[in-house]
DNA sequence: ATGAAAGCGCTAACAC
DNA sequence: GTGTTAGCGCTTTCAT
């Protein structure tokens, strides 16, 4: 239909395809696609008459604007995006969460990957956010290739480094120390009385998360006159059945410990339950702690013992930064956040049935 | 610096802006843009030694292609998104880690939003993703106003129902049948002798799955010749917290039930940590079942009775049929997915201290 | 207040 | 095998 009206430029005719573009609705309202663009962009600058004439032929029409061409003509796509290791750590997921909300309220849009931990997928996807145009980039942690950093640089999207925080990186970040954070909690675990501490980490290799925080507790044995080779390491992929299994194995090597700190919750949950399944009582047999607090660690049994992460706050500040680096805004400088160790019930004194008074459940 | 060159298209001075584009590249290696674009997209029709000469220029200026000028000029971009309800539920975070990995395969790029279980934010999405040119559409449920599929219908974006499954419905779908599949979980119950059944529910407005899931356990109670009505019902927003809340208040209220059933794991999980907190033992004195199946169902203690959905499969499913659709291929119909009872540990027969085999904890 | 026209960066015929 | 050129759909001066 309507292939009698001769196009604006030269004769073309409409009809040409199935979804309708501004052009269609500027002939159909019989104005120019300028005024169409500013019915949209800017409509006080168009006179209240043509913009309803304008609106009614949007709707009769279905248009829908075409936000890869407006990006092109306007140089900027009000996008971000970010990469995070996985969507199935709750950890991510509300930081993400907290993040896209404030996002939303300044209008920008979060397009966000997964890397799955996997170092080469990252960089496919910075590759492939920054072709789509994100005016910035959101990352985790600060391990990544050097080249990665320039590619940003050079195309002038701004990156932000979360999860970590290192004032004296060339990067921008928002996040706490992992390295401190894990050797305030295993002050206090060796405060206790232990001296056999196993570990249950992720992978180390491109985590710079992971590897500070088991530095932190290598620290706070050195610290307290212990010997960090004394420390039994087990690294895992993520997941509540690695925890599990790690932890069993951990138990079944030849020097037992009497605690064992997780790299996360996560890892933690799956250790604290299996120690249950094999009859082990926490924290009389066996102490456990995490790290991230995630909503799991308030609810297992007992509730677990671990390092809070302000991860809403973290990402709602992440977002207002990266927001003001986006706009060009200069002298942003690194934000530290504070954690917090979260003394509950899965650590204890060590030593066979000898329970303290931090084993007290509390029950509501 | 390289100002003196003049431009292909008439005089234009280069270095006018930061990022190099494609013309820079062509530039630099001597060849029309034409070329540098085979280079790219089609790397055997053009001369070896050509192809390294641009490869060269490629790499030196660190040039990266405008994913939006290129859809805008194939008109397609390769991309398919999907809006979840929260990425806070393993369940969804599971699936479309799949879909995502699935989708990688075919060498499509996944735009991922989450709704937070908000119709009109849904809308939103939807029509963002639409103008960011997202060749299909992934969507959970069935329960969307008209308009929306309407305006999928006009701009000829294929949409993908999953998580639920209804031939009859004018949409295709990858999923199961709700309503059955707790029927299935429910008659189980009933057969146990409960005869007092408690549900705590996600907010079942807008929300089909969950709507479909109470009235599967409705329709076992009919079937059993128990009075409907009698179900005592309580809808809450999504978390553990929220189900452990739940739970205390339905335990606090004035008919008591012998099991509640849950609409999710996450709300399950949450009410048995509850249960224990209130010193009551599970299954003996009260019975709790879950739905989906998350890894935290296994992990839990005692173990969730609960039904199994198969996620990952219907995640890479999703993504088969989706990239198919998106194709063109027509004829694609339903595909309805099985679920599967998982008959764990917190089911028991109803009464106090009357445990049954099903109790047993299987220690391994 | 509105319109004409020149791009934004890339691809795809069609020439050569 | 490579270059020319006309768009893809939108914004934005610059005129009027």
């Amino acid at each position: 239909m309507a292939r009698q009206i001769p196009g604006i430029k030269g004769g073309e005719t409409t009809g040409r395809s199935v979804v309708p573009t501004l052009d269609d609705v500027a002939q159909h309202a019989n104005v120019s696609t300028a005024t169409v663009s500013r019915c949209l962009n800017y409509p006080d600058r168009v006179v209240e008459k043509t913009r309803s004439r304008v609106m009614a032929a949007i709707h009769e029409l279905g248009y829908s604007p075409n936000f890869g061409a407006r990006a092109l003509a306007v140089r900027r796509t009000n996008t971000i995006g970010a990469i995070i290791p996985t969507m199935e750590n709750a950890v991510f997921a509300r930081g993400i969460q907290a993040f896209q909300e404030e996002l939303r309220s300044s209008g920008v849009t979060l397009l966000i990957a997964s890397s799955s931990y996997r170092e080469d997928l990252e960089e496919e996807q910075v590759r492939t956010l920054v072709a789509r145009g994100a005016d910035g980039l959101l990352l985790i942690g600060y391990h990544r290739r050097d080249e990665i950093y320039r590619f940003l640089e050079t195309q002038g999207v701004p990156a932000l480094i979360t999860w970590a925080y290192d004032p004296d990186a060339p990067q921008i970040s928002i996040g706490f120390d992992n390295r401190l954070a894990m050797m305030t909690l295993a002050r206090e675990v060796i405060a206790l009385g232990h001296r056999q501490i196993g570990v249950i980490s992720a992978e180390q290799a491109g985590n710079d998360r992971a590897s500070e925080r088991v530095l932190g507790i290598r620290a706070a044995m050195e610290e307290a006159g212990l010997d960090p080779g004394s420390l039994t390491l087990i690294e895992t992929e993520f997941g509540i059945e690695r925890g599990a299994d790690a932890f069993h194995t951990m138990m079944a090597g030849p020097t037992r410990p009497t605690v064992v700190m997780c790299g996360n919750d996560v890892l933690a949950i799956g250790a604290l339950g299996r120690a249950k399944k094999m009859g082990l009582r926490v924290p009389d047999d066996i102490s456990i702690t995490g790290f991230d607090d995630i909503e799991l660690a308030r609810t297992a049994d007992p509730d677990l013992t671990t390092v809070h992460v302000p991860h809403r706050e973290m990402g709602r500040e992440a977002a207002r930064l990266l927001v003001r680096m986006v706009a060009g805004q200069t002298q942003n400088k690194s934000i530290e956040l504070k954690t917090q160790r979260c003394m509950r019930n899965t650590l204890g004194s060590p030593g066979p049935v000898r329970a303290t008074g931090k084993t007290a459940r509390q029950t509501p």
